[in-house]
DNA sequence: TAGGCCATCTGGTCCT
DNA sequence: AGGACCAGATGGCCTA
């Protein structure tokens, strides 16, 4: 308490900010009522003339009605911005006094609050903590699902909440823009348009991610943040990027042979193009699947969800999938990138991974046979 | 130590 | 009344 005398003393303005939060938490905990009381005092020893803030709080002392303590401790919030009104009066406008005409309570009449409304609005508060709670979970494991299907995925330096956003809607715009072009893009286009907007140590993580020093597009990458994307963004330059084997041995579990990998990366360019990764890097860090396990013909897919898992419980589906034609072997839909035909892009059928081991147990969605047909023709 | 990121609590609002 | 969603506040942790 001597803090906060202190504090508020020497900093009004935040001593209004602070008596606003604290206002609003002693009267959302009946057993903060000592203290309101030693607030009270305080209120009157300092403000002086500030008597409605103490007689409310003996008001919530007397009555502690249910709307002080839960849905409505509006009403105090209003009373504690009242109070700030009535203190910007007094500083501001110098003595401008309406607090006598105001009437001391607005809104309906506050009901009695009895011991088991107190009780009730206590449940019904930590309900409401655990379903925020568990919502937040939710959607953080959404966003880990989300981590999963863009590049550079890690489980031990995973990207911020914002960045795997921005990361994502940059590499829906990469793909989109190769379905629309049907081109291979180049490398440094590529991951300029994933690092769009990104942090710089996100860009530098991307980049390495791909393999590519980002001080090669950067400056570039800069220049271009704020204006729009152009349709150029991705070129026709004939890069000799391969479709690596999914399963390359710098990106299997456990070979730890990319330089990233030590902080346990695999780009998803570097698996779909043959990144330059040599065999020599060693991380023992590996701790998942790479991300994405796509291959650029659109289909990727999620690590398998244990049935407790949200999306599960709630049926959602990511619909990755299998994409083979008609009688062929499961890994056909899988060997193109930005080509029309294996043989064209120097992709084998060899260099994905067999069906069952990238997509497990995902449907098959007609968007998905539509781009194959793009690219078989 | 400042700043970024995150989890959690909380109250408001809207909807059923 | 209660749940979902949202945003503000807060404090902890980590890193440059």
């Amino acid at each position: 308490m001597v803090f906060f005398l202190s504090v508020f003393a020497s900093h009004w303005p935040e001593k209004r900010k602070q008596r606003f939060t604290m206002l609003t938490r002693l009267f959302s905990d009946p057993s903060l009522l000592p203290d309101v009381q030693k607030y009270s005092a305080w209120v009157e020893d300092s403000d002086g003339e500030d008597q409605k803030i103490k007689d409310e709080d003996q008001d919530a002392q007397d009555d502690m009605d249910a709307s002080d303590l839960m849905g409505s401790s509006r009403t105090h919030s209003e009373h504690a911005g009242d109070d700030d009104e009535d203190d910007d009066a007094e500083e501001d406008e110098d003595g401008e006094d309406i607090e006598g005409d105001r009437p001391k309570k607005r809104g309906p009449k506050k009901r009695k609050m009895t011991q088991a409304r107190i009780e009730r609005s206590k449940v019904r508060r930590i309900k409401a903590n655990a379903r925020e709670r568990t919502r937040m979970h939710d959607l953080n494991s959404a966003l880990d699902n989300l981590r999963k299907v863009v590049p550079c995925y890690s489980k031990t330096q995973k990207l911020s909440k914002i960045e795997t956003l921005r990361l994502a809607k940059n590499y829906i715009w990469a793909l989109s823009e190769i379905l629309r072009s049907g081109k291979r893009p180049d490398l440094v286009s590529y991951v300029q348009t994933l690092c769009k907007g990104l942090s710089q140590p996100t860009t530098n993580l991307v980049a390495g991610c791909l393999q590519l020093n980002s001080r090669n597009f950067l400056t570039e990458q800069q220049c271009q943040d704020g204006g729009r994307y152009s349709s150029g963004s991705f070129s026709m330059h004939s890069y000799p990027y391969q479709c690596a084997r999914l399963s390359s041995p710098h990106c299997q579990p456990g070979s730890n042979s990319h330089p990233l990998r030590t902080h346990g990366y695999c780009s998803t360019y570097d698996s779909l193009y043959g990144g330059s990764g040599s065999p020599e890097y060693n991380s023992p860090e590996y701790e998942g699947p790479l991300s994405p396990p796509l291959c650029i013909n659109g289909n990727f897919s999620l690590k398998h969800q244990g049935p407790g898992s949200p999306e599960n419980e709630k049926g959602y589906h990511y619909s990755m999938h299998y994409s083979g034609l008609p009688g062929s072997r499961p890994t056909g839909g899988h060997n193109l990138v930005f080509g029309s035909s294996g043989a064209r892009s120097g992709i084998h059928s060899e260099n994905v991974l067999p069906y069952h081991d990238m997509h497990l147990h995902h449907e098959r969605a007609p968007v998905y046979d539509e781009l194959n047909a793009f690219f078989h023709n």
